[in-house]
DNA sequence: AAGACGAAAGTGGTTGA
DNA sequence: TCAACAACTTTCGTCTT
């Protein structure tokens, strides 16, 4: 719903259609609070610039100023103390550059003493600092936008308010939280994929995940296979226009009752097995397993049943 | 020779008693 | 807790392009 609006907006203020130069995918997420716009799918940053359309409030107290004013940099979860904090530098010299006297190289000594104490050696934020890290690595390795790394940071901070965190690895936890909020924003990894990026197992993944949904009371729905179209077809190298016709397929699919109990990566895989052959971008279905992480067996399987119950005809 | 096909046996996860 | 079960994987021999 909303990625659908966002989307309208963009399109309608651009000349022509926009895909992402990285990996050519047509979906963009539009963040004004942020001032960015980022590719739905590869998460690169397409324009950092655009304007705040929001009414221009007038501020009448100095609560309302800090409330309404637009500037400063912009609020992060992912870093640990959501990135609002100055830093008292190691330098005892003022912003000229000149010396400090005595007293105020102690105060500065002082405050900078408090700071590290408060910031960083509280237990929660000691936690929260490694698992920010472990986050950036995470999802710089599954290539995930930046958006969905937001929603991670968001689950883990209530994760740790719930106390789900303790006894518990932080690494199983943020792996868990990637994977439900790759899920949530639509651009799904599978399991295998999340484990194999971090030092837990798919078993303990899952686990973690599990319980995750359930303490914090998210509820999501089973993956659509359309979501994985954009990533596979771009690891293809497929053209827009052969992805759109996987997604026909896939939308036939599900209206008929097929797509039900079925790996939704195989179902993908499938569909671009098909929409290949038609579009005339043919893929083996070697080439396909492999990005789907399927085998042959199951893209043979899928299609082979698309082909018969859709009763499309694929002229070889 | 590469790709596609399908049978058969094996595997991990879910369901229901 | 256990067995039945469906979906998927692995493996392999055969057919097609």
């Amino acid at each position: 719903m909303a990625k659908g609006s966002e989307s309208e907006r963009l399109e309608g203020n651009s000349a022509g259609k926009k895909v992402c130069p990285e990996c050519g995918s047509d979906s963009f997420i539009q963040d004004e609070t942020r001032a960015e716009v980022c590719c739905g799918n590869c998460g690169l940053i397409l324009d950092d610039k655009i304007m705040d359309f929001g009414p221009e409030w007038r501020a009448f107290n100095s609560e309302e100023r800090n409330r309404r004013s637009r500037v400063g940099s912009p609020m992060t979860l992912t870093v640990h103390d959501k990135g609002l904090s100055t830093m008292i530098g190691f330098e005892d010299r003022d912003i000229f550059g000149k010396k400090l006297s005595a007293s105020k190289r102690a105060q500065a000594y002082r405050l900078r003493k408090w700071q590290i104490r408060t910031r960083v050696h509280s237990s929660v934020d000691r936690n929260l600092a490694h698992a920010m890290a472990e986050l950036d690595r995470i999802s710089s390795q599954l290539g995930i936008p930046r958006s969905v790394k937001e929603t991670s940071a968001l689950m883990y901070r209530k994760a740790i308010d719930r106390r789900l965190i303790r006894g518990r690895s932080i690494e199983a936890m943020i792996a868990a939280t990637v994977y439900a909020a790759s899920r949530i924003r639509h651009v799904p990894r599978t399991l295998d994929e999340v484990a194999d990026q971090s030092r837990v197992n798919r078993k303990e993944l899952g686990r973690c995940y599990r319980l995750l949904i359930r303490e914090l009371n998210i509820s999501i729905p089973p993956v659509n296979p359309i979501d994985y179209l954009s990533r596979f077809g771009a690891e293809l190298k497929l053209s827009g226009a052969c992805q759109k016709r996987a997604a026909e397929i896939l939308e036939k699919a599900k209206e008929k009752g097929l797509t039900a109990g079925k790996d939704p990566t195989g179902l993908a895989a499938a569909a671009i097995y098909i929409a290949g052959i038609q579009e005339g971008e043919r893929r083996t279905q070697r080439e396909i397993a492999e990005t789907a992480r399927v085998t042959e067996v199951t893209v043979r399987n899928r299609y082979k049943e698309l082909v018969r119950q859709l009763e499309i005809h694929i002229v070889v």
